[in-house]
DNA sequence: AATAATATTTAGACAAATCTAAATATTTGT
DNA sequence: ACAAATATTTAGATTTGTCTAAATATTATT
């Protein structure tokens, strides 16, 4: 596959939600940041292809050989996400350009070998799932903390208030996107929750647990 | 720079041999594997952008900033060799294939962290030496082992001699390209030395230093 | 159900990088 | 120094991926 086919496979893809639903040309175009008629040219010969199946103003899916593609460039993503976050003192956020580049680097060897340095990691720095070699991958949801089960663990991915009172709260608590939570204990009483977070404790009141999103892997 | 135009500037540069002499069209288009008249169209391409000066008829040569890329990209590829060397178990032969591919990715962090991790490494795994950020390197000069003085040390990037007694002889003692070889000592009536290779030092007579090949740093 | 709005495709053009074949320049050999 | 051999460039074609503008199909509205 070219660098620009393996993209659209992977428009495709996310936009069907990993499902293997039918999306409409307009969607990938704008996915892709290119007009809908370079996206027929390119949906046409994925078809001739075999990756994709495609019928004129219906819309565009993966064949099962398109989501092998596709399920093998998410996992080279991913992989490479952590790689640059765990190894290479990338931020949460600086990852993902370069994980794009990476992730068209043609080599098994490669992949296979990064993925045992890095220890078989289940989710990405974003808390999403690594498919492994197979294909295979875990589901994974967002929660509020406040609405997981004690012994939950998951991927700090988001906030529900953004207000800047509350961001300076999560910095001073050293509490970042992309840290690992486990909740330790609840108290009944006022809803507050014990957590654990990067080898420390702390406490944390009801109104944080309900504005901080968790993902977590079934 | 496009993946394409990188593959030229590396072409030009490695048929200067790092100095910045004039190479021929025909040398170039042998080197890439493409046509002659490609290669005319590129370097007017390559001209036009500054990086090469190029005189019909005449051959081309890198500009400065030709030169600068050429070593960037030098930078990028050994440092990508060394990693997959040391970090994911690749061998000698495998890794210059992989590392061609991993040399266009476009981040500077990524390159700058890449050599942190490995520790500021000063050669790849054939003992050619790895550019500074700023583009400065060692020299380096391919001697056999018989001639060079006690302690010098260096790597082993050839066999003189590629009978298949030698061959089994050097796997017998676990010598293999790629190795460092530290001369630690000399006997002056035989030429027979004390080597020291993979933590362990082991004597080869002189005959066996006349057929190795070592690169060393200057 | 007819029309208006929207989505999609087709046709034709363009840039990048390549090729073949013909034309032209340079180098070599006598 | 000139002819032959070799190297290089030019002209025109091809492929990939993109675009614009026009044509056509689908969906939404009344």
């Amino acid at each position: 596959m070219t660098l620009s086919e393996e993209d659209y496979i992977k428009a495709i893809y996310h936009l069907g939600k990993g499902e293997n639903t039918t999306v409409s040309t307009n969607a990938v175009a704008e996915q892709m940041e290119t007009k809908p008629s370079s996206v027929t040219d390119m949906v046409k010969k994925l078809s001739d292809k075999g990756v994709a199946n495609y019928k004129p103003y219906r819309g565009v899916s993966l064949t099962e050989y398109g989501q092998k593609i596709a399920l093998s460039l998410v996992r080279k993503h991913r992989l490479w996400e952590v790689f640059l976050l765990e190894k290479l003192n990338f931020s949460w956020d600086e990852v993902h350009e370069v994980a794009e580049q990476l992730e068209h680097i043609k080599s098994e060897k490669l992949i296979d070998e990064l993925d045992k340095h890095l220890g078989f990691p289940q989710v990405d720095p974003h808390g999403d799932p690594i498919p492994s070699k197979k294909g295979a991958f875990k589901k994974t949801i967002k929660k509020l903390l406040n609405d997981v089960p004690i012994g939950t663990s998951g991927i700090c991915v988001g906030v529900k208030d953004s207000s800047p009172p509350f961001l300076k709260f999560l910095d001073k608590n050293k509490i970042a996107l992309g840290d690992t939570i486990l909740v330790y204990d609840k108290e009944e009483f006022d809803g507050s929750l014990d957590i654990k977070i990067k080898e420390s404790t702390i406490h944390i009141s009801n109104q944080i647990a309900t504005n901080l999103y968790l993902k977590i892997t079934e």
